[in-house]
DNA sequence: TGCCAGGCCGGGT
DNA sequence: ACCCGGCATGGC
């Protein structure tokens, strides 16, 4: 499958960021929303002097809401931030140097800890901000898996996560790369209610059973 | 013009 | 342990 996506769409240059800090912001931004909203936003944050942790820190919630608000969940999303750049700034002066260092697992689970980064955020932070190798999960990973027949819909984020890395080298760029091909093709053929893909293996796939995890 | 977007949390059974 | 409502803007 991933020899088949490469082929037919090549290399997404994933992460859409120039610093693993605005990474780590697009991660928390991007929660259930459209790319091209969070993109605003992140513009919004430097022209605001805001895409830093100490600058967000000091920032007044009502403020950093107002600057991040067109990609939506404004009020929600500028505490998850403040929960984040808290943790970096507190316990780790500001250097994400530090902050990545370490295990992996660790790593992920230190970030899922933070209210606002559930699993899906926290490993988009460790393979695309800190470049290290885990495989990262999403909405259309999931339908993208179920609707080929490879897992069952009831499967959840450790078992989508699994499939992939117990059958797939431990290479970051490598999953950097299918996670990124996966939401490519998502996009253009696997949204929520599309049509049967041609070549789908099973009669119909379960619409009615959608939401993953 | 609804439906959807690169989720996650907190409270209620 | 599940289940569910809430959160919100902008594009197609």
């Amino acid at each position: 499958m991933y020899d088949a996506l490469y082929l037919r769409f090549g290399p997404q240059n994933w992460w859409p960021g120039e610093t693993p800090f605005e990474v780590m912001v697009g991660a928390v931004l991007t929660q259930n929303t459209n790319w091209k909203n969070v993109e605003r936003a992140i513009a919004n944050l430097k022209k605001a002097d805001l895409l830093d942790p100490f600058a967000i820190t000091e920032c007044a919630p009502e403020r950093l809401a107002e600057v991040i608000k067109p990609a939506g969940y404004y009020n929600v999303k500028a505490r998850r931030l403040k929960n984040l750049v808290c943790v970096l700034a507190e316990d780790y002066e500001g250097d994400l140097e530090a902050f990545f260092s370490g295990d992996v697992d660790e790593l992920r689970r230190r970030l899922a800890s933070i209210s606002g980064v559930g699993l899906e955020t926290a490993d988009s932070i460790v393979l695309y901000a800190a470049g290290k190798p885990t495989f990262v999960v999403d909405a259309y990973t999931f339908r993208i898996v179920v609707r080929h027949g490879l897992l069952f819909p009831e499967a959840g984020y450790h078992e989508l996560k699994m499939l992939f890395e117990d059958n797939l080298p431990r290479d970051p760029q490598l999953y950097n790369e299918y996670h990124a091909l996966l939401v490519k093709v998502g996009k253009d053929f696997c949204r929520k209610r599309s049509p049967r893909c041609d070549g789908c293996p099973l009669e119909e796939f379960p619409h009615e059973v959608e939401e993953p995890f």
